[in-house]
DNA sequence: ATTCTAAGTTTACGTTTGTAGCCTTTTAAC
DNA sequence: GTTAAAAGGCTACAAACGTAAACTTAGAAT
């Protein structure tokens, strides 16, 4: 799989990539029809969406005739891990704490992955810092 | 404080804003520099994003004559709880737990904000549902 | 009162994004 | 083999973004 951090994945271009993911494969009919399903998007829409990700190299065409089947080449977890950090890269480290915890609040989350979360805090707890300093600006401050 | 919500940030606007909320408040000219300093902006660049933020009321001018002085308008709070919340709406949400595990293990957290989260998974462990569905496409399936 | 300068305002411009129409090949059907 | 319907490709276009220059006005200094 190719490595998501280096692709930047639109808002939109997000919604193609989810029913790519879904399907794990598709055809651009099946593509259009979904997305026209889903977002009310015309058919000219989805083909736009679907080229840029090939260009970007998110997704790949593949088969020697037509219909190509369309094949996600960035993973979903790997994306949606890369579009988080980018998000929590534009935030003060400061404020990424009660971040995740509104985020946390506020989704489902089953038994297991709770469960996960809480070994991963038990763990980072043996060396967490007393505190984290904002860096927003320059210079020690606080936010 | 106006809600966070209805005011969508842009990557650059991001950082005139954490300069802005770190100062609590703060004159173009310090605005200017800082941001200078901290991304290589010029003073056009700083203006027209500020001009930008005041125009979509994520900021407030202040005093009656210049220098003026500029307040955050939306909290950073609240604008960061907007902009997770937005990401999250666009993933999978089948996923969001494996995303956000991913989150703390690469984000510092201090003890304060580890116990916090200890706190809110524990409560939310009581009503947690043994799965979470995938919400990409109509219909059940799984992504 | 005049002038200089910092602060504020207008205009600009290439790129990206969201959204979509129209043209051109294939393939499938007759 | 000719034709119609898909699938794919090219073009478009307004709004948003990132980045910044040029112009104007109001205080500050003389």
């Amino acid at each position: 799989m190719k490595d998501a951090k280096n692709v930047t994945i639109t808002d939109s271009e997000w919604m193609v990539m989810r029913a790519i993911w879904t399907m794990g494969h598709a055809t651009s009919r099946e593509l259009i029809d979904a997305m026209n399903e889903l977002e009310g998007w015309s058919v000219s829409t989805t083909k736009t969406l679907l080229r840029r990700l090939i260009q970007k190299q998110a997704v790949a065409q593949h088969g020697g005739s037509r219909p190509f089947t369309y094949k996600p080449v960035v993973g979903e977890k790997e994306s949606m891990a890369a579009a988080a950090d980018d998000l929590f890269d534009h935030m003060c480290a400061m404020r990424a704490g009660s971040t995740i915890a509104g985020v946390i609040q506020s989704r489902e989350l089953s038994r297991a992955d709770i469960a996960n979360l809480q070994a991963i805090l038990a763990e980072k707890a043996k060396t967490a810092p007393e505190e984290v300093q904002c860096n927003c600006l320059p210079g020690d401050q606080t936010c």
